[in-house]
RNA sequence: GCCCCCAUGGUCUAGUGGUUAGGACGCCUGCCUUUCACGCAGGAGAUCGCCGGUUCGAGCCCGGCUGGGGGUACCA
């Protein structure tokens, strides 16, 4: 079994374009240990830069997928290319035709809408490919069943221009066939390119391989995902803090068709999981919130020393992360919201007039932090334990209710209403910095 | 216009002739609790797109329709 992901280069990975490459990956990686081949289909050289290549391989590696043979360009594969158009040629299976866009409405006008476009041999120009008149295209989607198209409604397309250059659905074929490729995986947008190209593989005699079309990927509003709502493309999902298991996991979820018991899974489950013929027909809408939470639970299940490693990337902070790794883990679900939940333990207590005016407000909060201020200072080991005993005592004699004392505190701390807890910010900061902290809302709020 | 594909709560889905139509995200309530989360327990939310047919019986099978999507490029 060998499969192939085969992108044109354009810049930013589409989501879209991700998942058929992790689906193709599944299957190299699942119990067919199908053979991953990866082409770049560079044949248009309008979108078509170094630049993007490199944007490309950049995606899948930080996705975690690698591939067996490749990357192989398709402009590589010229020589092939040629080939194969001589003997279409030769055959009499394609011809030259000058006929442009307005030949093609005008054959269309006179012989029916329903009727593709049928060139003459002009012995010059572009060139098309001979599809029959009668007769129709058919082959056996492995998700979708039997597809079959009438010959006689599609045009002689033009695989070739007048300069010899190949077009799309002509170095696929070609390119496929070369690469043996047994099974194609992509989106359900080539289901109306496979006639062609099955008659492209007819005309040179080879055996096409099973073709497999993924449901594609909506968004909110039914339309293909764009950039214009939200996150479109794997680099965007990465800069949004989204770690590259749970967006493997998330998008092999839409559509996979696995049983709906269990979520979550890492790459390797996955492919152990994955059934071709079990996935969806139906196109599904991205949910960036059911990312997230599967993002958390992804989050949460790597090791504190892990997750410390790809904060520290992510944030590119030089001091060490660790103790508020720990401490802030289970409060986040991305990477991006670490810093503004723990930054204040590194950045001093953030600026919230509401919080100090809600927490350090009255003299009676004021006298509060300052008997706590006073017992902390009396706190022989500083640490959770300790902590939360000394302040726990000094509750009961207040006869306060824990968020009497325990908010003004973490305001002083951190600025904010919202922190990691307070037993565990007092530890993480320690007592000088804590007790510092505290003095100074003291002085200025008292 | 023409060709093709799709259709279960807002979203992702399970379900293949007999179920109170199951789960997850999101939402609401409660518990936990120092905040926010996490976790746990509940809840609201579905005329299974519509009409007709087959059948004792249809979300599941057939037909039509409607809606949505894709293609219709000398782009990929």
């Amino acid at each position: 079994m060998r499969v192939r992901f085969a992108p044109s280069p354009t810049g930013q990975m589409h989501i879209g374009n991700a998942r058929t490459a992790i689906y193709n990956w599944l299957l190299a990686r699942g119990p067919e240990r199908a053979t991953f081949v990866l082409r770049v289909e560079d044949t248009d050289p309008e979108r078509s830069s170094e630049a993007n290549v490199a944007f490309l391989l950049d995606a899948l590696a930080w996705l975690g997928l690698d591939w067996d043979e490749g990357p192989i360009r398709q402009t590589d594969n010229t020589a092939r290319h040629q080939a194969a158009l001589a003997t279409l040629l030769v055959d009499g299976r394609a011809y030259r035709s000058r006929a442009g866009a307005a030949e093609v409405a005008a054959y269309r006008a006179t012989h029916g809408a329903e009727r593709g476009f049928r060139g003459e041999d002009d012995g010059e120009g572009a060139v098309r490919l001979r599809v029959p008149d009668t007769g129709a295209t058919t082959f056996t989607d492995v998700i979708r069943g039997e597809i079959a198209t009438p010959n006689v409604s599609m045009d002689d397309p033009v695989i070739a221009r007048a300069d010899g250059s190949v077009l799309y659905n002509f170095a696929v074929a070609v390119d496929d066939i070369d690469a043996q490729i047994t099974h194609v995986l992509r989106g359900e947008d080539h289901i109306s390119n496979t006639p062609r190209q099955l008659l492209v593989m007819e005309a040179l005699g080879a055996t096409p391989p099973v073709y497999a079309h993924l449901p594609l990927i909506r968004d909110e509003s039914g339309k293909k995902l764009s950039k214009r709502h939200g996150a479109a493309s794997v680099q965007q999902l990465r800069d949004l803090g989204y770690l590259p298991e749970a967006v493997v996991n998330y998008l092999s979820l839409l559509g996979a068709g696995f049983a709906a018991d269990e979520e979550f899974f890492t790459p390797q489950e996955l492919a152990q999981r994955f059934r071709l013929a079990a996935v969806s027909k139906s196109p599904a809408v991205f949910d960036e919130r059911k990312l997230r939470h599967l993002n958390g639970q992804h989050l949460r299940a790597l090791p504190v020393e892990e997750l410390t490693r790809r904060l520290q990337a992510f944030t590119g902070a030089d001091v060490d992360l660790g103790p508020a790794v720990a401490i802030c883990r289970e409060k986040i679900q991305t990477l991006a919201d670490f810093w503004p939940l723990a930054g204040f333990l590194y950045d001093g207590p953030a600026d919230d007039p509401a919080a100090a005016a809600k927490w350090l407000g009255s003299e009676e909060q004021i006298a509060t932090l300052r008997a706590a201020r006073d017992r902390l200072a009396q706190v022989p080991t500083w640490d959770v334990a300790s902590l939360e005993a000394a302040l726990s005592d000094l509750l009961d004699e207040l006869g306060l209710k824990p968020g009497q004392l325990y908010q003004p505190i973490r305001v002083a701390l951190a600025g904010r209403t919202v922190s990691p807890g307070i037993f565990e910010t007092l530890a993480v900061l320690g007592p000088e910095a804590s007790l510092a902290r505290i003095d100074r809302s003291l002085t200025t709020r008292g």
